[in-house]
DNA sequence: TAAGTTAGGTGACTTTGTCACGGTACTGCT
DNA sequence: AGCAGTACCGTGACAAAGTCACCTAACTTA
């Protein structure tokens, strides 16, 4: 919990550009709060929300659950984003659908609901940065699905691999294990692992213990579906 | 194309309670139009609009469509409501990512964007219902995906059936075709006849051509999935 | 170095999706 | 009435994906 949110405010406003409007006044509330993030913690499933959170520093998954253990992976939010699933619930006064899990330490910003409904009224730039944030999840959440329901999992999972590349500055190593690749794309850790071994034999990738190397980037490609 | 707006004017504000706030000037921009749809018309995915839209009357009902020509209904818009999709990809400044089809002959009612964009700036009741909209979308999204990831294809027909059923005011007769059914859950017409072929093996079920009798709605309910 | 934990492999099976047909009921026309 | 064309449904054979049970290999830690 941080002793003093004006120390922040710096930070806070280069990160999100969209709240520089706001007046010292707004930001003297006393339940607006800087947290700090501890890895692994859960946010459930259909609770309602006391506080809409804009992320600083670290990131968050938001994901769904099964009842039978299996998991998938909705999207991730970052430094500089907001969650359009847990604002959802604030806007639209219901239960939100997803369950959030803080992935690294890091640090929040946590705006009391009455207050961010006050704010989205009468901030024209923020409001049109949640706008934003809704317009983009819907678009991601719209394009899950159809991978979901159409794709085949060897493109979804060459896909997944080659995107990763891109975010590891196109190193062509990859530490990731089996489970979590299941765990992204909502399958299950065997389906990966069959689907991986099948790339291994026809030397797309080579496999080691948490570890996938890229042997043919130009071949994985070929696998993404339209 | 309407010859004049301000006739419609009444039924709009009390379809949407939320735009009784629009002054007269601001209804009076040239582009804004009531028009009547024609059934099976078809908004492409992939196109930049020049307009939102407000159902007066009628469904649209918004979809993907995959390379392999299969299909999922995403959701409905009824009079009354605003789709979300379309205006994400206004107030998001992208493409929109699904196709939308017009079921029934009916009223819409269009506002470019720019003035779509300032009403929501400068009309609080308006802006909340979009905000709504939004959050109601994302939920709906969010539980399709859900099912589609996590449920057996009998659960999610069952489901089906049986809100259905409600909709047709507790009717046990449901006319609909194994072709449809298979366009609303995003799977194959092939699929949807064995699945309910083994329902009314059971006599859960009773089938016959373009028809559907419910004999068993307890059944019918206990197969649907958490 | 032994024990425990995490990651990965595999075979057998079920469910779902795909392909290629064939049959049957309706519709409209002559 | 008869016929062609279309829409709707059934089905068998197969492929792809998910489930279950169990195993082995590799790391970790005491």
């Amino acid at each position: 919990m941080s002793s003093n949110l004006f120390e922040y405010l710096p930070r806070i406003v280069s990160l999100f550009p969209s709240l520089a409007d706001i007046s010292e006044q707004d930001w003297k509330h006393s339940g607006i709060q800087v947290i700090e993030t501890e890895p692994n913690h859960i946010i459930e499933e259909g609770q309602f929300l006391e506080y809409a959170i804009l992320i600083l520093e670290g990131t968050v998954r938001m994901y769904k659950i099964s009842g039978g253990g299996r998991e998938i992976t909705l999207y991730r939010i970052h430094g500089g984003e907001c969650c359009p699933l847990m604002t959802s619930s604030i806007l639209g006064e219901s239960e939100y659908e997803a369950s959030a899990c803080v992935e690294t330490t890091g640090l929040v910003l946590a705006v009391p609901v009455d207050i961010f409904r006050d704010w989205t009224d009468r901030y024209r730039k923020f409001r049109q940065f949640i706008f934003k944030s809704f317009a983009k999840r819907i678009v991601v959440m719209s394009n899950l699905l159809d991978s979901i329901n159409f794709k085949s999992i060897r493109g979804r999972i060459s896909e997944h691999l080659v995107q990763m590349t891109k975010q590891a500055g196109n190193s062509n190593t990859l530490h990731i294990t089996h489970d979590i690749l299941a765990i992204e794309l909502g399958t299950a850790r065997e389906v990966i692992s069959r689907t991986l071994k099948g790339l291994e034999n026809e030397a797309t990738i080579k496999l080691s213990r948490g570890k996938i190397t890229i042997m043919n980037q130009i071949a994985l490609e070929s696998y993404i579906e339209a």
